[in-house]
DNA sequence: TGACAAAACTAACAACTGTTAGTGGAAGAA
DNA sequence: TTCTTCCACTAACAGTTGTTAGTTTTGTCA
């Protein structure tokens, strides 16, 4: 037992610092040696605790994508109006990435390294958590809501686009709390920048 | 002159190309053999045309850079009122990734692998061109044309993030023209999803 | 025809890639 | 002590990387 806390302690920190050089190098451009050199151990060293450096990204991936639709999921549960059901989503969606800010980079970018079928399934995933949002604003659209002529692919395709690149340039060490960030964010998208005449 | 001509053509060949898999692949997972074999001849034969990898992908940044510029410059000359000045500034940053979506994804995704001192006169290119518009933004908010409690940093980042994942999933085949796009996008982001009570 | 330039070729380089095999030390449990 | 597990090491592999030097083919124009 304390064997294996220790183990996965220093797997998980094997992977941590593989985090920050795949976002910072990308992931083809970051090697295993740059990754050992930030641990201070050699190369080879690395493969007494992963199997190979995909393995890395896809635990990556993977863990985020877990995350990201456990909490749409608790959303989705919610009896609110529409618009309300939309703010909880993106605010969830900013929760999930401020919890790991580099994590969420590499998931972002990163993920088109992934090898079949890993890749297939990746995107499957992140297309069906899409749509899941795609599905409340069309609820929006037919409950009135929303716009009736809003291009509901357009406007979800904008959404994910503003959240994604959240962590190319929220700095972890900013005043404002994630909360707070999603429902500014909310407010943008839903409300628009434009005072109401 | 002719001879220029040719010369310029196939050298604008492999840049395109290389655009191609610069965006398919990634900047770094990209090889110049793999270049090479889309073209049809050897590695080695690259380099009748370019000087090195590098200068294929500042060529492809800056040139892009300037585009965006321009098209801006244009904008910023224009005596309308705010809200529409911005979006003449989306519509233009729009047109001009529509105009190559390979090398705006390339601009985009793969100019951190720059070296110095390229990278930093990108970046500083680039902050330029967000501030420009982040000024747009400000005017609007002390004009009350747009609503007061704005925060312009993540007003004007949101913006940046819907625009530049578009060459991510927009399709050059679709029916709706650059010009449209462009609309329905600052529709959106300057009035919001939200129906008007 | 001959000259000239563009654009391709072959061969090779040094450095770097992810990864494996096999080894050994350290620490805790028996 | 001995056994086991974790975690590091050295040495080496086969393949790939960007790039160079020098040469030959190709096409155009005088």
């Amino acid at each position: 037992m304390a064997e294996v806390m220790t183990n996965l302690s220093r797997k998980e920190q094997v992977i941590r610092m593989a985090a920050e050089l795949f976002k910072e190098k990308g992931y083809s451009a970051a090697s295993m040696r740059d990754l050992a050199q930030k641990l201070g151990i050699e190369a080879a060293s690395l493969y007494s605790h992963i199997k190979s450096k995909e393995e890395i990204l896809r635990t990556l991936c993977f863990d985020m994508a877990a995350e990201f639709r456990a909490s749409l999921s608790e959303v989705e549960k919610q009896n609110v109006s529409v618009s309300e059901k939309l703010r909880l989503g993106i605010i969830g969606h900013v929760k999930v990435m401020a919890k790991d800010l580099t994590a969420s980079a590499v998931f972002m970018n990163e993920h088109r390294h992934l090898s079949q079928p890993y890749l297939r399934d990746f995107l499957l995933l992140r297309i069906n958590y899409i749509n899941r949002f795609k599905t409340i604003i069309e609820q929006g659209v037919s409950s009135g809501d929303f716009k009736k002529d809003i291009d509901t692919k357009l406007a979800v395709m904008t959404l994910f686009s503003s959240l994604n690149w959240m962590p190319a340039w929220f700095s972890p060490d900013s005043t404002i709390e994630p909360e707070k960030l999603g429902q500014q964010l909310a407010d943008m998208l839903i409300d628009g920048l434009k005072q109401k005449a």
